[in-house]
RNA sequence: GGAGAGAUGUCCGAGUGGUCGAAGGAGACGGACUCGAAAUCCGUUGUACCGCUUGCGGUACCGAGGGUUCGAAUCCCUCUCUCUCCGCCA
């Protein structure tokens, strides 16, 4: 499904967790539209027949002959429609190749740690959690969230929003000068939409939201948005490639997801994102992928905080995702004595979406070929706050704002409260 | 939200049931004329998919989806968008 510009073999789809064919269908699909489309001529040169004047007998015998064939081709549709259902249906089960690189594995615990960046910070006191010093601060309300919308909400308050707005903005500003365009997305997006990117809005696993009486959902990410973009579109190569860096809310049902692990903001039903979205050619998407990952590093080092790099395994990847790199960061307050917790994601589809959802480009023969599209996290702005609230936190309660923010916060310190 | 008008190829624009993939014009490209250019004249010029294959054949596409009919750009229904007027609103 896919042609990667990289030394080995892909990984083929055997590698993922999921199992999926549906050759067997493709071979009743296409003589089935081969046999409507035949049918179909033979009506227009029916309807030929009858342009001139004709005897009344001979015009009456080609009407009847015509309405033969109707019949055929309603029957012949409505049979090549449940086909094509079905086939799409099953398709849309077959992940993507995985990158040659990436390592096999079965589940999370199968990545390969590629480097860590910075020294996780020691303290010479007890550290707490960003729930704790949130609490403590004034800066986070989860209890009164959970009553007006329910758990996993929150209301942030005080520096806590313009400690939010601070790193939307840093992070914008850093994309700004790579050359990606800034948007900010709608929160609802068609489900063919959602198909297309790769999500699935239906089902008790799925952890998207869908809204009543629309054939629309909430957005888990602006990539479904920025990735719907060019839906259907062929687009010009020399405007390739197109870099995008997209604001949106997300929302996610996370159902089940409870415990140590998920406490506090690090999971929970809606944040605010900053997402990059590239659509390139295929030979340079594993270039792109590297470029993203680089942006990502560079925001997450420049607010000074200990990370390390993942390669996320086969058995691991997303349907669509043919390589994906996380970055996770060091928390403090996560686990016994801190931990390391994604905070970014970044996956290069190669042409997986662009084939779902007909985003293609003309080649220099005049042929239409499929674009590579890739996706990262600039900044996920509830995970980015727990880090920095856990890493930069004092004996005295107060924390230490990044200096890289200062000048958008105008404050460099959050102080405790008597 | 209410009333009315509209949506046709790169653009403008004709087309109210079969001879329409679609007149005419503009633009673009090729050619003639010219030392060259302009003007003029002649010709070519939609997209996608499929099959043989460098040309031809087939299917689909006149805002989107459904319907009527042997046959739909054309008739009917629903929806979307644009414009005008009224109402409401950040």
């Amino acid at each position: 499904m896919t042609s990667a510009s990289s030394p080995g073999s892909p990984r083929k789809p055997a590698w993922r967790s999921v199992s999926a064919s549906c050759g067997s269908c493709e071979g009743i699909h296409m003589p089935s539209s081969a046999w409507a489309e035949a049918l179909r001529a033979s009506r227009n040169e029916n309807t030929a027949k009858m342009k001139g004047k004709l005897e009344a007998d001979v015009r009456s015998a080609l009407i009847e002959e015509g309405k033969t064939l109707k019949a055929q081709i309603a029957d012949t549709e409505e049979e090549l429609k449940r086909v094509e259902e079905e086939y799409l249906r099953l398709g849309r089960t077959i992940p993507n190749y995985a990158h040659p690189d990436a390592p096999l594995g079965k589940d999370e615990s199968d990545y390969t740690i590629l480097r860590h960046v910075g020294t996780p910070p020691t303290f010479s006191f007890k550290a707490k959690d960003h729930v704790q010093l949130g609490e403590e601060l004034d800066l986070i309300d989860f209890d009164t969230a959970t009553r007006v919308s329910g758990p996993k909400f929150y209301y942030l308050k005080r520096e806590a929003v313009l400690l939010q707005m601070a790193l939307e903005r840093y992070a914008l500003d850093i994309t700004l000068k790579k050359g990606f365009t800034p948007f900010i997305t709608p929160d609802i997006a068609r489900e063919e939409i959602l198909m297309g990117i790769g999500f699935n809005p239906r089902g008790e696993e799925s952890n998207i939201y869908t809204i009543e009486g629309m054939d629309a959902c909430l957005v888990g990410t602006a990539e479904i948005t920025l990735g719907g973009y060019y839906a259907g579109q062929v687009l010009d190569k020399k405007d390739l490639p197109i870099k995008m860096s997209g604001l949106s809310h997300c929302f996610r049902r996370e159902a089940g997801a409870s415990g140590q692990y998920s406490k506090g903001l690090y999971r929970v039903h809606q944040f605010s994102k900053l997402e990059l979205f590239i659509y390139c050619l295929p030979e340079d998407s594993e270039r792109y992928h590297n470029e993203i990952l680089a942006i990502e590093e560079e925001i997450f080092s420049g607010l000074g905080l200990a990370y390390r790099v993942v390669d996320t395994c086969t058995g691991d990847l997303g349907a669509p995702a043919y390589r994906k790199f996380d970055i996770e960061a060091w928390m403090p307050g996560r686990g016994e004595s801190g931990e390391y917790g994604e905070v970014t994601s970044t996956s290069n589809c190669t042409d997986y979406q662009s084939r779902s959802l007909s985003i293609r480009y003309k080649d220099d023969d005049g042929k239409n070929q499929h674009v590579h599209m890739l996706n990262g996290t600039a900044v996920a702005l509830s995970r980015a706050i727990v880090a920095i609230l856990e890493n930069n936190q004092n004996e005295d309660g107060s924390i230490t704002i990044p200096p890289a923010l200062v000048p958008y916060t105008g404050f460099d310190t959050i102080k405790a409260r008597s």
